[in-house]
DNA sequence: GAAATTTGCGAGCGATCGCTCGTATTGTCT
DNA sequence: AGACAATACGAGCGATCGCTCGCAAATTTC
């Protein structure tokens, strides 16, 4: 009877807060979560440190999230939804440029995007196991795969004859690897002049390639 | 004079075997890493559980190994040796082709390459934290980046004027989230025709982007 | 074959982990 | 005000962690 409704573990909030004063609790857990992460890294960051360090005890920690994985979801999440804004801001504003115009765009965006909160998602893409109950992170490429798919589709004029299934993942997986590796691991590449050459070798790449 | 001659965390093998049977054990320990890795994944491989998988004593373990994190290194260590050889090897054999060619040839080695033991090299990839001591995971990638450099320097009539620097590093960066991304998450783009056109798309992007 | 050295062993230490549960506090409702 | 629910607390459980150290066995040296 003692709480039997999931028999594997869950990587999803326990029960959503109903007053105004555990909100707070709950904000402060995710807060601190992302803190931790930051500053310690995902193997340091235990629940009773998260508790701690939101000025929190650990009973209530495990009211609202059932496990350390749950939290850092929750931290995922918030994190692809800042991303997610500014991607798909991007490929609103530019859908109806020339292609040319609009790869640079996005990948300047992409560039941007990394930007948001740069130790943040350095932990998040190097240090947390993404196999086990955590392939969430898959989720946020999977939807800008879709988005870009329906950009491409949309310039099906300026392409040549393509499978656009595959041209998608080329691109994707091309930009992504690109800017990611550019701003997190070669930060000199970023350099106000060097920067903008980034951005123009990586917008000819796909340019060239598409059509 | 008891061990006091490092001030940090090693991640160097302690002593040296000198014996054949240490020699034994030390590689009983390694492959009992490699194996436990790909069984278990990296947070429950403890030193107490690679010991016992290997047959040996948790005291004979840290007689070789002062720390898991070395344990891993050396099991890194032996897989990207195995993947350079077969890289150096290609690139060796592809000096004097046609760039086009050439680069083909380049894209279906890397994709070989990361088929070389998968479930290990996605662990290596996904699962080690890529901060603190464990950083040697980039050291195959710096060599395949040297690599390739000197073999755009040696193609450059083919080449439109470009920084060889950049260059290099849009394409190895490009070629291995493709090739690992393909091989690690769309297993299906590799049944036997898709793996061609895959091949073509790339070698496609390399190619125009270029010349 | 005795002494010295190398190698192997594993119980068990202190620390930390994830997590529970009985209790105290705060908020809501009537 | 009193009753009841929601929220917060934190000592402390059992398990596991990395790792040491005293001792036994195997091997080399003399």
């Amino acid at each position: 009877m003692l709480a039997g409704m999931s028999r594997r573990p869950l990587t999803t909030p326990r029960k959503h807060a109903s007053q105004e004063r555990s909100r707070a609790t709950v904000d402060a857990l995710v807060e601190a979560t992302a803190r931790l992460l930051v500053r310690e890294g995902f193997d340091k960051a235990s629940t009773n440190r998260i508790a701690q360090e939101a000025g929190v005890s650990v009973g209530s920690l495990y009211q609202y999230y059932p496990s350390k994985e749950a939290l850092v979801a929750a931290v995922i999440d918030r994190h692809n939804g800042e991303l997610m804004q500014v991607v798909r801001a991007a490929l609103v504003e530019v859908a109806s440029l020339p292609i040319e115009k609009a790869l640079r765009r996005l990948v300047a965006t992409a560039i941007d995007a990394h930007r948001v909160d740069p130790k943040l998602h350095r932990v998040l893409a190097e240090q947390i196991p993404r196999t086990g109950r955590l392939e969430k992170i898959a989720t946020f490429n999977r939807e800008y795969f879709v988005l870009f798919r329906d950009f491409l589709e949309s310039h099906r004029g300026e392409l040549r004859a393509v499978d656009l299934e595959l041209a998608t993942f080329v691109c994707v997986t091309s930009i992504e690897a690109l800017t990611h590796t550019a701003v997190l691991h070669r930060s000199e590449m970023l350099s106000d002049e060097r920067a903008a050459t980034l951005v123009d070798e990586a917008t000819r790449l796909m340019v060239r390639y598409l059509r």
